[in-house]
DNA sequence: GCCCAGCTTGCAAACCATCGCCGATTAGAA
DNA sequence: TTCTAATCGGCGATGGTTTGCAAGCTGGGC
């Protein structure tokens, strides 16, 4: 059962490699990075031998003389979110791809975690961070800045110069989508967005009403109505969206998550969609590909995102000069949770 | 835009520390690690000095001389899976509890990445790993335990000391998901699995067969067939299903994603759930609760099998005794699609 | 007034890699 | 044969911590 013994084995080191081959451990360094001043013989020799023994150099070795790690850390305020892990697969995959390890870490959107997460990164010497996550708390952004360490923002801004972003391009997006409401005939259209404060949301409500100010509708107070940004909360706001005495015919969400439950409720009630009332979400998420009707939604590229957010990152690392703010473009995609508007 | 001066500057070492105390490195040492060795006074001098220089002891120094880097290495075929972001969350929450940090990498359930997976954990000295996938590759398993570094699976087994698991209890869960269906008067029910060879599968599909034993129903192979694990595979097995000259009255999936697709596939064929078919997942995915109709399944304590795990793992890295293979138990939640068979 | 015990604190080694610098070996040319 | 230069490889410092050991200082007991 208790298998310690073996466990407490150390792994190979640089010195024994060295020993096994006859030469200094210097040599056996160069040898393994291909450095061009030692013998080809000597050096495939050193080679062979590493690869027998299993040696792998010491990370953390490495780190310590270099002072780079080629780690970075990675906050998402939870990986649950289906948005937040396809992110973290493009920075995952960035990352990797330039031999960088990554650090996870939730913060739950907890400010004790979020201190913590950053000291450990701190500790950790990471060589850069990327935060994911809808709001980048004031308390956060002046300890993140504080390690003197790159820091890119995904779909958040903050004013500093340690800090660069790539952002979704919010207003046209969510122009675009609340037009297509408005192309189908829909004249009342509700907006339930995410808590109040968080950047993404604040913009994707601007270009809503921008919408409708450009279409000469009325801005109804009553028709928008905030949720959490998670299914619950979207159920809740639509309830009230519901009780009114007239109603929206289509509903514009602030992401996917909240229109599952925007798109719960309606059922709950009753209501069919897209026959008694359209609803556009926000993201793309997997699943509303396969929710009942399919729902149209605005396609952010979140894998591309990531990967944008580590390259930039990784500019940054190098001293390169790199763009401060990346917005990238969304797409909006009609499927059939919109129509127009009965009678 | 640039600012890479600023971010060259070091961080604090405990050298500094004890220049500005006035003491040798080694009681800086000693005094933030509350060693009862050193004058309270000195102590507490040294402790506030280091709080306004903001020093933080570098772990990878640390990990260096203690040659433990309090940090694991988390596998996952991809965090975009649902149920692996939800295991990975109590991993992540467990770990932190007890001072360790996570490496995250994907593996996409491609050797190659694998093994490069695997090797760069390795390098970077991890304490110990958790592996969530669904396969753990035969050539994967001997990298790993070539690190002598412990290591838990996470619904899989395998043979071998150095390595423990946690495990969903598979055949009873499944027998009671479909002695579910067979008490509602259910007789042709259908298996839709993950891929071949997948442990969990295995059992899963063992349970099954369990109970139609067990209810003295027959065994019918046309009714058993494959997915993917993921929506897309779900709904391309259903729609075999459903040319079948004579189709099930209720299908049970391997997996909440199967189930998705199933549901998909059911609806684009003008059936309805639980109408003309009923409908069993597993998971307990969060999305499930949200379907149209809500979908009966089996709940797996995910978070809690990621902590679980990670204890377990923390045991194992102290050497202390611990269970070779845990089993949870799943426990079956009735929702709405399912319903006795028609006529 | 002296010795010794017991607190404190400092010294130095060790962890494992990288890399600048210098010395040694060898080959080639005069 | 000897000198030069090129090629190759070793020495040792370095990075930031932990920790065993030794030494310094204080104070109490005789």
């Amino acid at each position: 059962m208790n298998t310690t013994q073996q466990l407490r084995h150390r792994p190979a080191s640089i010195k024994d490699v060295a020993r096994v081959a006859g030469v200094s451990h210097s040599t056996v360094s160069r040898a393994l990075q291909n450095s061009p001043v030692v013998n080809p013989k000597t050096a495939a020799k050193i080679r062979r031998i590493a690869r027998d023994m299993a040696y792998r150099p010491s990370a953390v070795a490495r780190g310590l003389v270099t002072q780079k790690t080629r780690t970075i850390g990675v906050v998402v305020t939870t990986i649950a979110d289906p948005f937040v892990s396809e992110v973290v697969i493009g920075i995952e995959m960035a990352a990797n791809d330039s031999g960088y390890s990554v650090f996870l870490a939730d913060s739950n959107a907890d400010p004790t975690r979020e201190k913590s997460v950053v000291h450990s990164f701190a500790e950790r010497r990471v060589d850069g961070i990327v935060v994911t996550s809808s709001r980048v708390g004031a308390l956060y952004t002046p300890l993140l800045s504080e390690m003197m360490v790159p820091i890119v923002l995904i779909n958040n801004q903050h004013p500093g110069q340690f800090v660069h972003s790539v952002m979704i391009d919010n207003l046209p997006a969510s122009r675009d989508a609340t037009n297509h409401l408005i192309r189908l005939g829909h004249r009342r259209i509700a907006y339930v967005g995410d808590r109040y404060g968080h950047q993404s949301d604040t913009e994707r409500f601007a270009g809503y009403r921008e919408a409708l100010a450009q279409a000469a509708l009325p801005f109804l107070p009553e028709l928008v109505v905030h949720g959490d940004g998670k299914p619950e909360g979207g159920a809740l706001a639509m309830n009230k969206l519901l009780c009114l005495p007239n109603p929206p015919t289509a509903v514009f969400c602030y992401n996917d998550m909240t229109a599952l439950g925007v798109l719960r409720s309606i059922h709950v009630h009753g209501l069919r969609v897209p026959a008694d009332i359209s609803l556009v979400g926000f993201d793309d998420l997997f699943f509303v590909s396969y929710t009942q009707p399919q729902l149209t939604t605005v396609r952010q590229p979140m894998r591309q995102m990531g990967r944008m957010a580590m390259e930039n990152l990784l500019k940054l690392m190098l001293g390169q000069p790199s763009a401060e703010s990346i917005k990238v473009a969304a797409e909006l995609i009609v499927r059939e949770s919109t129509a127009a508007p009965r009678g």
